[in-house]
Formats: structure tokens, C-alpha cells, sequence
DNA sequence: TGAAATATATCGTCTTACGACATATTAAAT
DNA sequence: ATTTAATATGTCGTAAGACGATATATTTCA
């Protein structure tokens, strides 16, 4: 739909659509993501949570605060995935034996098995979808 | 933290860190998103529609239908959004003049002023960011 | 020993998403 | 023309997830 500009700083109808463009390719990968997870009786927010952990940096398991700040959640948010994702088998909560105020998190076998799942279709996807995702915001932001 | 090989097709330790590094990557440019919206009254999917709606590809504004199609939600989801939308005067809905069964969405000046807003910094945002994310990406599937 | 700091948990509320179902309008079939 | 299909939108109940505010347990510090 043609829009006449009504400021200087307002972007052009075609910037417009590169940025929801770009926005719709994200969705789409993000969509993927979510339907891969629910065939495995995930949400989107657990697969993370699962991928978070295995995929942790350090040498030593997070615990929920740790785990919040990487996901970009407050503590309390992190407290409800891990209670439904430990509910439904796919973690391990362990007090830490040292500081007792400390949760550390670790994926079951069961988690194991769904991450690996979802990681290698994930990566298949990737490198499908990677190209055209790079090739969107190229133009987004070249132009 | 390490692990061991389950099996041939599971990824390694280091494959498991490039995907959640990804995945952050993506979560901080999400993280970002959501606070510029945040700021001026928008959530996340709010703010998506307003760019589905301002950076439409056809000649003709979409309806409710449309809309959920290009978002990748269904359509009672969408009713919803725009209900929202509409009572906090971000967006119009006009009923077609053909088809009554049709209704067009667009933009209120408001939402107009939100999206622009919005867009410039998303803008600014993507240029800094994107490099980054294409790299990590990259190193994720040639990996 | 008492106070501050830290980690985790709980509660109430909102947005979003869904499936199932309902209603209105138009198109197609007979 | 009237019934039947299809289409577009709306409603209802339920659940996940996010938040702020508040609470509890544990550790550290003064």
C-alpha cells in the first residue's frame, strides 16, 4: 500500500517492507522451530531452555539465575520453565553440595534425546534457511 | 559443560554451544526489539503487526485473514491482536466496501508515529547487530 | 549475633496462542 | 429461488510465558 512521507525521518514504503520482510523470513525460521518442538511435546521456550543448558559456556552446569540472564528472562520467569520442564522429565534439578542456595541444571536422558533431535533438524534448516536470511538483511540494512 | 557421545548422529559439545550461541544471538536482538516496543506501549507481536501492516507487499491493505497468514498465526490470534490494537488507537479497521465479510487494516497517525519510531531504531539496531549475527551463523552451519 | 546480600520460590495479572465452536456474508448447486 | 458450501470474522475456555511484588532460605559481612 503507497504511503506518502510525512517526515524527513520517516523511512520509505520500500524500507518498510525490507524491514517486514526481514521480520517475516525470522518468523519463519521461528515458526519451524516452534512446530519441530511441539512434534516433541516442546514449546519454543523449553527447546531453548534445553539447548541453553547443553550448549552452557562454562565448565559448570547453570543454575537459575545464571540460566535467566542468558535467556533474558527474569529469575522468576526461569523458575516456571524449569518447574513445567522438570515436571515433564526433561531436566534434573540438583541442590548444590557447597552454597545450598544454588540449583544446578542438567539435562535427563530424555532431554538428551529431544535436544539432539531438534539440534540436528535445526541445523539441517539452517543451512537452508541461512542464505536468504543473510540476503534479507543485507538489503535491509545496505540500503 | 563436556559430554560424551551418545551416538554417532548426536552433535558435539562444540556444535551444541555455536546453536545456543546463535540462539542468543537471536534472543538479543528479540531482547532489544521488545524493549524499544516496551517503551512506547507496544509488546512484541503488536509491534510486529504494525510493520505487517505498514510494509504490506500488495497494493491492497490486508485483512484479518492475510495478516494471520503473513504473521504464521491463526486467525482467532490475530482477532485478537487487532482488538488491542484498536482500543489503544493504533490501528484502524474498515470494512470493505465489496465484500463485507472483508476487513481492512491500516495504520492510525499514531500508529503511524509508533512504527516510525520504532523502524529507525530497529534500523540503527540492524546495522550494528547484523554482522554479528551473519557471523555466528556462518561459523554455525560451515561448521 | 544481627543485618545485608543472594538464590530461589510464590502470587496475581496480562498478552499471546491454540482448538472448538458460532455467526455473518457470499458463492455455488440444484 | 432456495438450500448448501465456502469464506471471513468473532467468541470462549485453557495454557504457556512474562512481569512486578513479595516471601523464604541460605550465606556473608559488620
Amino acid at each position: 500500500m503507497t504511503r506518502s512521507r510525512a517526515q524527513k525521518s520517516d523511512l520509505t514504503d520500500a524500507e518498510y517492507r525490507k524491514l517486514a520482510a526481514f521480520r517475516q523470513a525470522l518468523r519463519g525460521f521461528v515458526a519451524f522451530s516452534a512446530a519441530e518442538a511441539a512434534a516433541i511435546g516442546l514449546t519454543p521456550r523449553q527447546h531453548q531452555v534445553l539447548l541453553a543448558i547443553r550448549g552452557w559456556p562454562d565448565s559448570m552446569p547453570p543454575n537459575i539465575k545464571s540460566l535467566a540472564e542468558r535467556m533474558m528472562i527474569r529469575h522468576n520467569s526461569a523458575v516456571g520453565l524449569i518447574q513445567r520442564l522438570e515436571a515433564a522429565g526433561f531436566i534434573q534439578r540438583i541442590e548444590s553440595s557447597g552454597d545450598r542456595r544454588f540449583i544446578q541444571l542438567s539435562l535427563t536422558p530424555k532431554g538428551e534425546a529431544a535436544l539432539a533431535a531438534l539440534s540436528a533438524s535445526h541445523l539441517t534448516e539452517l543451512r537452508q534457511r541461512g542464505p536468504r536470511l543473510v540476503e534479507m538483511l543485507q538489503a535491509l540494512i545496505s540500503g
